[in-house]
RNA sequence: GCGGAUGUGGCGGAAUUGGCAGACGCGCUAGAUUUAGGUUCUAGUUUCGCAAGAAGUGAAGGUUCAAGUCCUUUCAUCCGCACCA
């Protein structure tokens, strides 16, 4: 055993043993709970960073932990391939993009395989491989066939710097493209789309039914719906046979509507307007078109508009109104028209009060005088009771409602209408890197779906990438002149591709039968796995993503592909990664940490003291950290552990140097902690037996003379001189295993040697040093076959037993408790027989039993106790440790479920192992239970070191293999309890109590108490509170 | 503007849902080891106070024997949406 934690080479090594093993296959045995643990795959950009890491490590957790506790737990891995950055590598380096794309996943790769993820990486998938986007385009005929995929003209969101179009939900709230930042322009264009308003209301309402998800994410999905309920109004226009139909949301204020709003780009606009009026509206629509969305929407800007000369009439008054156009008013929402209710509407009023257009109050608050309609400062938006509005005068609003609606569905002039904010999904791409939408324009037959059977419409090779004009597919004549699939003349293919986010609308269909090359996904394999039972990513896709995700899940289960509503069951959105930031206020400059000194940041040019914070790691901020760095100087596992435990997962985590550091110091902790105890229970001379024992290829009778050996001993034996050849061969090789280890036993000697104690000890080494050499030397006088190894020995022995017995102890008092007790044993009575346990029996290696079993094995097994009578009754000690050990054991596990609270499971360990180091009881078997309990519970953490330390304690199998660990409840009862004692609700002292008093009895000790009695002497107590297990508080007059 | 979240030591963060506020870690202080630095170990570390004690979870009120936790008001920060009729 290395008595020095290595994690480069314990590392490697597990990592090639484990898929050596195939540790991280999918199960196929359906037997158990399925477990789908999913990590949004990344774009491979060639490089990991902090994101990715900390995304996958905590998936990686809790795939670990369901694998231990007996789920079969599927955790894939796949690429989101397709894309344009590899294409402007195309054209910017003359790579070819599938070139670059594979060259950077095979990068990422080895970077993710040494964050010792248990991924199952033989169904790996990437959505640029012809395997993978056939299904793409499969899944879009699909959509077509059901109707919902479909061209059309529309004004569409040109980003000019990637020169392709984008969905809405792609550009930002500043109208920038989401993925090059660029100003988005608007264009017509003829593309195509998938209709995903026809699952508006089944988007909104299943939110519900995601409990697993966190609030915030469900409610920006549900503002991104949009969902508003009104009704659909109709005004005829005055001269014509055309009415202006409006949307609204309250329509109990239609007779307070004194004017019509269109859009200016309304096909109405020009119909309704007057001839007089036609140049002055003609400017207006040039004006408003030749601004950008930005302008247009600037906050706080006036509105702006001007009237048509068009009048309608509104139905329910008869009266006539004008028609304006505005700015304010867009034409993609609703009808592109607007009923004007100033005194209803701020906007309204606002664009009133300017043009000076009437107001006409129709909802006054309740209880106020009806009479009168007072001068209004700004709308009143709130509910109220209606007045000037015909029959439906002094009806509440919120019922009116209702009647209007009613109303106007009789008469003829409107309808119960839902409108929604959410727009069709513009999928068209005119990029190269993206799967092909399979179809061809035929002039006879019109869009014709390519046939299955000729899928994938595969990407042509030969290209040039030039960056200008149209995309690179449509260049390419070769590839866009096909027959016609149906009628065979001459037609064309679509030259658009797919938005990239269609390939990761389905990918995690396709994991659970990945290698499937007959079909997308298999629906019995896919529906036995999903849906996915934790989802892990960032909340940059908590709409994109995830929207169009739950989009193609519901659409495939209409088409029966599949059987279920929802793709993520529970959703955890991981925060930032962030990197300390160094900024001069004066220059606006980053600079780079390491040319800042941390405790007095300045600027090393000009000399300014700097702004610190935290954000988002990212190049052009100098704050980032290459994981790659981290896991050469620290390892995986510390990584890991620092990704866990500084923040909970869903908050944002500020990198620490510092703070990564203190988790590489907690795992060599650890490390010294089980290779002492590895050390200490190592016997006199290493029993060779155990491990042959534990292979079991060995005779019985073999067996006995060996365990003959351990419980009386060999010293003893030896003196006897009466020994069969199988114990003389024995012998031999413990001897010979005890060289070999002497090294160790002097490292560990020296690696102590710092401790206080050390002159003491080793003037008590020497003298038993002595007096050993000098009784050996006279055995071996008659046995001249062993005289140089006995030498060895009893010089190795004594060195050790000085370490063990001496050094160990922490206090003063406790080392000559200790020397008594040794002298007793081996001076008084001149025996050599064992210390308690060093020749203790290792509990089995297998399958670790429950933790009931294993005690009463251990203490079987074990010859002597601590204390001299046989019973194993627990010492106050030990019942200590236990409870320490399981109610590590109980938080470990909760926080590994419910919430996730991987910083809080991380502290549990340092606990558990703190405890065990402090534990005063290191002979007995709960410390051998808390060792092995330490390790399982590390094992989903810091997987690596947790395997090399359950080996190094003998054990063959692998700790990922173990099973979870059980919480003993008893073991969390404390014979006694800290009971609070407060007076008038203060606490003012505590006094420990048996934990089984009741009420009155702690009422008793609480009264009798010397702090109780402090405070409320000659007071009269006029009410006592008991809270049983907690506290006691006195209050006094 | 609308909607949501969050405010706890020098820092990251804990607190069985009303019951010892500050777990665990970082940092810091002192000591031991070391030629030195680092590592490691020991002790301490919310604030004020020599102490007894007092104050203390953004602020102000309230409910309660008892409030970080519940209620009311308010401030600050962050996020999402933003003329959506």
């Amino acid at each position: 055993m290395e008595s020095r934690y290595n994690p480069a080479a314990i590392e490697a090594k597990w990592q090639q043993t484990w898929a050596e093993q195939g540790l991280d296959q999918t199960p196929t045995d359906s037997s158990k709970p399925k477990f789908y643990a999913l990590s949004m795959f990344p774009y491979p950009s060639g490089t990991l960073h902090m994101g990715h890491t900390r995304n996958y490590v905590i998936t990686d957790v809790i795939a670990r932990h369901k694998r231990m506790q007996g789920c079969r737990v599927l955790q894939p891995m796949g690429w989101d391939a397709f894309g344009l950055p590899a294409e402007n590598a195309a054209i910017e380096r003359g790579i070819h993009p599938a070139k670059w794309t594979y060259q950077n996943i095979a990068q990422m790769k080895a970077q993710l395989q040494q964050l010792g993820l248990s991924i199952d990486w033989s169904r790996e998938v990437a959505t640029c491989s012809p395997d993978y986007y056939k299904w793409t385009q499969w899944l879009f005929l699909e959509f077509f066939k059901a109707g919902l995929a479909y061209q059309k003209e529309a004004a569409v969101n040109w980003d000019p710097i990637d020169q392709t179009v984008l969905a809405n939900e792609q550009v930002d709230n500043e109208g920038r493209s989401w993925r090059s930042g660029a100003q988005v322009e608007r264009k017509m264009l003829r593309q195509w789309f998938l209709k995903i308003t026809d699952y508006a209301e089944q988007l909104l309402n299943d939110l519900d039914t995601l409990a697993g998800w966190p609030e915030r994410v469900k409610l920006m999905q549900a503002n991104w719906i949009g969902k508003s309920v009104g009704a659909y109004l109709e005004f005829p226009i005055v001269g014509m046979d055309e009415k202006i139909g409006v949307f609204t949301t309250r329509p109990d204020t239609v007779y307070g509507v004194t004017y019509i709003v269109l859009a200016p780009e309304h096909p109405l606009t020009p119909r309704v307007t007057t001839s007089e009026r036609q140049a002055e509206v003609e400017a207006f629509i040039q004006e408003v078109a030749s601004q950008s969305e930005l302008e247009r929407t600037a906050e706080d800007k006036p509105k702006r508009g001007i009237p048509t000369g068009g009048k309608v009439i509104n139905p329910f008054t008869k009266s006539e109104i004008p028609i304006w156009i505005a700015d304010y008013v867009l034409y993609e929402y609703g009808t592109g028209a607007v009923m004007g209710v100033p005194a209803h509407d701020t906007r309204d009023f606002q664009f009133a009060k300017e043009k000076q257009l009437p107001i006409e109050v129709v909802i006054v608050p309740s209880g106020e005088n009806t009479g009168e309609t007072p001068e209004l400062k700004a709308a009143y938006t709130e509910p109220g009771i209606m007045i000037n509005s015909g029959n439906f005068d002094g009806m509440a609003s919120t019922a009116g409602k209702e009647a209007i609606i009613e109303y106007a569905q009789k008469e003829g002039f409107g309808k119960a209408r839902v409108q929604y904010r959410l727009r069709d999904w513009l999928i068209s791409r005119q990029r190269y890197w993206g799967a092909p939408i399979p179809v061809i324009h035929c002039p006879s037959c019109g869009t014709v779906a390519v046939p299955e059977s000729d899928l994938p419409v595969q990407l042509p090779e030969d290209v040039e990438f030039s960056g200008r004009g149209l995309s690179p597919l449509a260049q390419l004549d070769s590839w866009v002149n096909v027959p016609c699939p149906s009628c065979g003349t001459a037609a064309k293919r679509e030259t658009d591709t797919m938005d990239t986010f269609i390939d990761s609308s389905w990918y995690f269909l396709r994991y659970p039968d990945a290698k499937n090359d007959q079909q997308g996904f298999d629906p019995a394999k896919t529906n036995d796995w999903m849906p996915v039972d934790q989802y892990v990513g960032g909340i940059e896709h908590a709409i994109l993503h995830l929207l169009y995700s739950r989009f193609f899940v519901k659409v495939l289960r209409d088409r029966g592909l599949i059987n279920f509503n929802e793709p993520f069951q529970r959703l955890l959105t991981q925060g930032m990664v962030q990197g300390i930031t160094y900024k001069n206020p004066v220059t606006g400059k980053y600079i780079p940490p390491a040319q800042v000194n941390s405790a007095e940041p300045k600027d090393p040019e000009t000399g300014d003291s700097l702004e610190v914070f935290y954000e988002k790691m990212s190049k052009s901020k100098y704050n980032g950290v290459a994981p790659e760095d981290v896991l050469a100087k620290y390892g995986a596992d510390t990584a890991r552990m620092f990704i866990l435990f500084k923040a909970p997962p869903e908050k944002d985590l500020e990198w620490d140097d510092a703070d990564v550091e203190g988790q590489f110091r907690f795992l060599n902790r650890v490390w010294r902690l089980v290779t002492e105890y590895q050390a200490h229970r190592q016997p006199l001379l290493p029993s060779a037996g155990e491990e042959e024992e534990a292979k079991g290829d060995r005779s019985a009778a073999a067996t006995k003379d060996v365990e003959n050996i351990e419980k009386q001993n060999i010293v003893s034996l030896l003196l006897s001189k009466d020994l069969s050849s199988q114990q003389w061969w024995q012998i031999w090789q413990q001897v010979f295993k005890a060289l070999l280890d002497l090294p160790n036993y002097v490292g560990e000697f020296f690696d102590s040697f710092q401790q206080s104690l050390v002159t003491v000890a080793l003037i008590l080494a020497a003298a038993i040093a002595a007096y050993l050499t000098v009784a050996l030397l006279d055995v071996i006088h008659s046995i001249p076959l062993l005289e140089p190894s006995f030498q060895l020995v009893g010089l190795g022995y004594t060195t050790w037993f000085a370490y063990r017995y001496f050094l160990r102890a922490p206090t003063r008092r406790e080392l000559s408790e200790k020397v008594q007790s040794v002298k007793q044993k081996y001076l008084g009575t001149n025996s050599l027989a064992q210390p308690a346990n060093t020749l203790e029996v290792i509990p089995s290696p297998q399958p670790s039993p429950t933790i009931t079993e294993k005690q009463t094995t251990s203490a079987e097994a074990t010859s002597t106790q601590p204390s001299t009578d046989n019973a194993p009754t627990p010492t106050p000690q030990e019942k200590e440790l236990r409870r320490a050990i399981h109610t590590a054991i109980k938080e470990i596990t909760e926080d590994l479920e419910g919430d996730y609270q991987f910083n809080t499971g991380v502290s549990e360990l340092m606990k558990l192992n703190n405890a065990l180091s402090d534990a005063t009881c290191k002979d007995s078997p709960v410390y051998v239970e808390g060792i092995e309990t330490l390790i399982r519970l590390l094992a989903p953490f810091a997987p690596h070191i947790a395997e090399e330390l359950w080996h190094n304690i003998g054990h063959t199998d692998s700790v990922h293999t173990q099973e979870w660990s059980q919480v003993d409840l008893d073991a969390l009862v404390a014979d006694e309890i800290t009971l609070v004692i407060q007076v008038m609700g203060k606490t003012r002292g505590t006094i420990q109590v048996p934990a089984q008093a009741d009420r009155e009895a702690l009422e008793h000790y609480a009264r009798e108490s010397e702090v109780a009695q402090r405070f409320i002497q000659g007071k009269e107590i006029k009410k006592v509170i008991v809270v049983p297990g907690k506290l006691v508080n006195f209050v006094v007059a």
